[in-house]
RNA sequence: GGCGACGUACCCAAGUGGUUAAGGGAGAGGUCUGCAAAACCUUUAUUCGGCGGUUCGAAUCCGCCCGUCGCCUCCA
């Protein structure tokens, strides 16, 4: 049984899908007006471990992730490239899945764009109308707080007892009070726009996500996530949205990512501390390390972004990959053993408490914590010659099932696959050759000659691996 | 001002009432190895921001203080 701890009440909460075997989720995606940076991806690769785990536990699962291509700033950032808005925010959302996809993160069922769905929000907003929840104010719709009783059941706030920002005070439309949203936006001059019955316009930006979350999902479904800073006003809205429009339920449990800090601070571009993932891998070429890294810290727990922790995950990660190489490549060498380690047993404890670890609220630290033992105690049964040809396939079954939820494998297995030059490949051999022959002057000046072009060489009982030199 | 999260070793971090405080990284020593690397073994917190309190018992519950961070109308 997976336990999430769910926003919407602040209670961790057994989690069962409304239909059974199928988890509908909602995961709120990037404004495409910019390069995501690692804070955003820290939410991204939760959303991931959080689908990941629910299939690996044999639900079927329908993520929908939307694309905001139009708001504030998406206009103002085409403006100032001189581009059409699609164009605009193609060169981002491209960026976007060129990034989710280098960090292994699996892709959702559906992205779809604000823009391609003006028609489903118009539809409901006239819902809304028809409910009484909006009025019309000079060619924009605004959503009208006090008809919706239960406004403030997520995020808790009381807008009463809140603090008036600038925004607020400045605010350019005419609000009957400046606690309502916006659903629908008048044009403005040189803006993109859309028809309406309220005339040209644009959407507001929460509405949005109700619309297209019910279209691909239902009225009324399992999960929606985001990170910590939607909380308010984003999701508080969307629900008022939702269940004004509807009239009942619109999502059981609202999960929020906590947000990445580095270097203990908050990420911000005038601290120079603002990394995109071009930023991360342009230091350090190594994307496996920065899924685990992003995995390796509860979601609901600031993750702390510093290069050392970067390089302790490399260092973690390759022994997850040098590992799963012995059991692979000398696994089926091992033969059989009068009594072998016993692997079957172990492995189905080790799996056991990863996904018990994984079931309470998706406890991704204490998953690797049951890991790393595992694999210590195969190592050891490996260099004993305790393991048996059957035991290490279970075994590495057992890491490939657990990397399932992980997903930093095919990284590995991706760079094994590229073919060495023929040239390293005939140096290799040399070298084995030289110390075949005891040239030991010879063989370390080749191992040497290989670590300088990036190739490290290791010597294992079974022959020698080589492995790309960890990035500095 | 309102709401909320957090502070565990050199670094990252699990643990939220009860045996010796997970795990990873880094450091030190060792086994193995022609030498390395890898792997393995040993080792590094009498103590969990501070001070009080509750309790037979607290890192875990309560209070205060110190510190860090977030949200408070289009930020992931």
């Amino acid at each position: 049984m997976v336990k999430l701890q769910n926003t919407l009440g602040r209670r961790l909460v057994d989690f069962a899908p409304l239909e059974p075997g199928h988890v509908r989720l909602y995961t709120c995606g990037p404004t495409v007006y910019n390069v995501v940076h690692i804070g955003n991806l820290r939410t991204f690769v939760f959303e991931d471990v959080l689908r990941r785990h629910f299939r690996a536990g044999g639900h079927r699962v329908t993520q929908v992730m939307n694309l905001t291509d139009v708001d504030d700033k998406t206009i103002r950032g085409a403006q100032e490239a001189g581009l059409p808005l699609a164009d605009f925010t193609a060169k981002y959302s491209d960026a976007f899945f060129r990034d989710i996809r280098r960090l292994n993160v699996q892709p959702a069922e559906g992205y779809p764009r604000a823009t391609e769905h003006v028609p489903e929000m118009i539809d409901l907003i006239r819902r809304l109308d028809a409910r009484g929840h909006t009025y019309e104010s000079d060619g924009s719709v605004y959503f009208r707080i006090s008809t919706f009783p239960g406004y403030g059941k997520l995020s808790g706030i009381d807008l009463d007892r809140t603090r008036r920002s600038e925004r607020v005070a400045d605010d350019e439309y005419e609000k009957e009070d400046v606690r309502d949203f916006a659903v629908w936006k008048a044009a403005k001059p040189g803006e993109p726009s859309w028809p309406s019955p309220w005339g040209e316009g644009r959407p507001g930006w929460h509405i949005e996500c109700s619309a297209m979350s019910m279209k691909y999902l239902g009225e009324h479904f399992d999960i929606h996530t985001g990170a910590v800073d939607n909380v308010f006003p984003h999701h508080e809205n969307e629900i008022a949205q939702s269940e004004g429009a509807t009239g009942h339920p619109f999502v059981e449990v609202w999960l929020h990512a906590e947000h990445l800090i580095v270097d203990g601070e908050k990420m911000a571009k005038s601290k120079g501390n603002f990394y995109t993932l071009d930023d991360v891998l342009a230091r350090r070429d190594d994307p496996a390390a920065v899924r685990y890294l992003l995995l390796s810290v509860p979601y609901r727990k600031k993750l702390n972004f510093t290069w050392e922790a970067l390089a302790g995950a490399a260092v973690a990660v390759d022994h997850i990959f040098t590992t799963w190489d012995r059991l692979t490549d000398f696994g089926a060498a091992l033969g059989s053993k009068p009594s072998p380690f016993p692997a079957e047993e172990r492995s189905e404890e080790f799996l056991r408490a990863f996904s018990s670890a994984l079931d309470d609220d998706l406890n991704t630290p204490q998953a690797l914590g049951a890991l790393f033992p595992f694999l210590t105690e195969i190592n050891k049964a490996f260099d004993e010659r305790t393991l048996d040809a059957k035991g290490a396939e279970i075994a590495r079954l057992a890491i490939e099932t657990a990397d399932k939820v992980l997903g930093v494998i095919p990284f590995h297995v991706e760079m094994r696959a590229e073919p060495l030059p023929a040239e390293i490949e005939a140096q290799i051999a040399a070298r084995n050759a030289a110390r075949k022959r005891r040239d030991f002057a010879e063989s370390d000046r080749i191992r040497d000659e290989l670590a300088a072009r990036g190739i490290v060489l290791e010597d294992l009982p079974g022959g020698t691996r080589w492995k790309k030199a960890a990035p500095v």
